[in-house]
DNA sequence: CGGTGTCATGACATCGGTGTCAGGGCGCGC
DNA sequence: GCGCGCCCTGACACCGATGTCATGACACCG
């Protein structure tokens, strides 16, 4: 009764000698392979129960040379603590979605962490082979090219969120898309004068979206004008704020103000609603604010409430455990894409962008002349 | 040279059979536990780098029956992306403390998530023991009671962000300090008139931070006015902004409206600087607010930048792990201790919280009529 | 009634390491 | 020169499960 006395230890033996049968008859027991007869399969079973049984992975997997364990590098954990800087939380999404596909297939996911020290990832790699994982993701903190020759060179790995030229299979975002789409959702509510505040110019998101800005701004025939683009990126430090304050000087004070303002993502939009504000300008009566991640944390919660679009994070995750299960399903016949595959999400419209104004001068707004925090 | 052919599969026979020597002594080699000539030494180092060599964790957890595994079950990975009624990502931050704790212990930590489903733990459990993991980590989404009598009877337990009544040892957040401090502060600035907008009462957080915020008042002389304290959870719903409104309205509608306002987390905190500003009322200029938890995506990206007490969830995490650690290595002896430990954290002063305007009628703050959204 | 096929079960080897013990080689002391 | 002991090394069993093959008990069929 109750579990067995020596802490979860017995093995397949302890269960045949309750039982009365052999030691392979309780792993056919187990494993349904063989047919077993219906009387000794319930003596089997009631052992095992008494006995608190519980098969020994470690020994299976000797035996079989599978371990069904997944490996997943990531940086979120700890760039999480990290300085702010970060998008937010990505990678924990990711490594969500990834989560679930692995676990519907039966195989465990063992997750391990960079601590954000690159330097770290042989280590962390040298434990997976220890632990003979049939397969490796790596999550990036945010979208960008990585040239980590990763070791272990016949385990299949996927990369997620960024993306190698060695052919490597890998899972990205389509900034480019979903900017495009976010864009074209702000024009299509009116807006002509349509501000952009970046990320990092060095980072390959901002690139292709201003590449979707730009390609929606043309198809509705509306001139790009370069001092409405502004990078106003969060460093996470204690002058981010005057960063933005004086992005958003320069596009202001153009001969027409925007009437909308993207922003390179949420955490962004957040702090621009209270410089906004501070300055006298109210969202979204006077100006329109959308954002980029739907990290719904701020979308849902900031007031009003933030259009944005959505970094399919999850969805990204999802589909990367896809493509690695199906490679070590086949490893042959598996066709690798030579690109990354992009994975878009849609625009999620929110209390933040409305239409302008009627036109006129009410909709010129004046900045009060302050140009300091 | 390069990798071994068959894909990582060296063993210390392959090994051994190539150094010309034993494979117990290739054995010896890795585990330095007996002297081994160093003309030896070098051969079997050359070999294993050859073959590309990596023992298995398999075959020696099944000799010595210790995995070095630690299981860690939470639902943060999921609940991040359900409702976003939840308090933020704690849980992961909790998740990033213990795993730096159990790493540098070279033990290897294995994660897994509930999928934000109770019913899947013993599951989650069953997969645990299979692999013989050492001790378990049970992580809860915010602090909460928890009658959830893990089943592995034999396996040492540590709760985090939540307790039991069997004395499972836990680690959780010392709230009502954590409130008290952040109210001495509050007042510290002058404030006599503190509004309190609290999560949902039936939390364990709300009410022990309640019985913070009371004690600060008490200590100072200031007498506890019911009507300054309201309920305004965040539910995720759509309706929470007005749910936030109306809370607002009731705190203002006071003879002496508040001159600071104290948020259930820094996620409510973010929706009341929206709202605020559309009354009319400026933070801080008007009024002060403080949040909860020093979620830094949000405190220290808001404008004005937000003051807040410190949920300490990496110490936490760190805590219960030194804790599994200790009763791993001495099973009998570590003290256990009948109540949960509580970790405290720090009042992150910001630019959020000022003294109140000096006092007069300037302080009264006008609603301008409104109250709907 | 004997041969043959099916079904259920057990004996044994095996996976990749490590614990135990035995044994060969060599230096040293007397 | 002999015996003792140390140092290093290898043979062998074992951990907990499973693959292979053999075997005993029946039922079936001609």
């Amino acid at each position: 009764m109750a579990a067995w006395e020596d802490s979860g230890l017995a093995t397949i033996y302890d269960v045949a000698k309750k039982a009365g049968v052999s030691p392979k008859t309780v792993s056919r027991v187990l494993n349904r392979d063989t047919p077993v007869s219906e009387s000794t399969r319930e003596r089997v079973t009631a052992a095992m129960d008494a006995l608190g049984y519980v098969p020994s992975h470690a020994a299976r997997s000797i035996k079989s040379n599978k371990s069904g364990l997944i490996g997943l590098i990531t940086g979120a954990i700890s760039s999480a603590e990290e300085v702010a800087s970060h998008a937010g939380l990505p990678e924990l999404f990711i490594v969500q979605g990834a989560q679930a596909v692995i676990e519907r297939s039966r195989k465990t996911l063992l997750i391990s962490d960079t601590g954000g020290r690159l330097d770290r990832v042989p280590d962390l790699v040298r434990t997976f082979q220890e632990h003979r994982v049939e397969g490796i993701l790596y999550v990036a903190d945010f979208h960008k090219p990585l040239d980590l020759t990763l070791p272990a060179a016949g385990i299949p790995k996927v990369l997620v969120n960024c993306f190698d030229d060695h052919g490597t299979p890998s899972v990205v975002p389509d900034d480019e898309r979903g900017q495009y789409d976010l864009t074209r959702a702000v024009i299509a509510e009116g807006h002509r004068r349509i501000a952009y505040l970046t990320l990092a110019p060095t980072q390959e998101a901002t690139r292709l979206r201003l590449q979707g800005y730009r390609t929606a701004l043309a198809e509705a025939g509306i001139p790009f004008d370069a001092s409405l683009v502004q990078a106003a990126d969060l460093f996470g430090s204690p002058g981010e704020h005057q960063l933005i304050w004086d992005a958003l000087d320069k596009v202001f004070s153009t001969d027409a103000p925007p009437t909308a303002i993207c922003c390179g993502n949420d955490r962004l939009a957040m702090a621009v609603y209270g410089i906004l504000r501070r300055r006298g300008i109210a969202v979204p009566e006077d100006v329109s604010v959308v954002g980029y991640d739907d990290h719904r944390l701020i979308s849902e919660t900031l007031f009003p409430a933030l259009t944005t679009a959505e970094l399919p994070y999850s969805a990204m995750g999802a589909r990367a455990a896809e493509m690695l299960l199906a490679i070590l399903a086949d490893p042959l016949e598996t066709e690798r894409p030579a690109a990354p595959i992009k994975v878009g999400g849609a625009v999620q419209h929110r209390a933040s962008l409305v239409s302008p104004r009627v036109a006129g001068a009410g909709n010129v707004i004046n900045l009060k002349g302050r140009t300091e925090i």
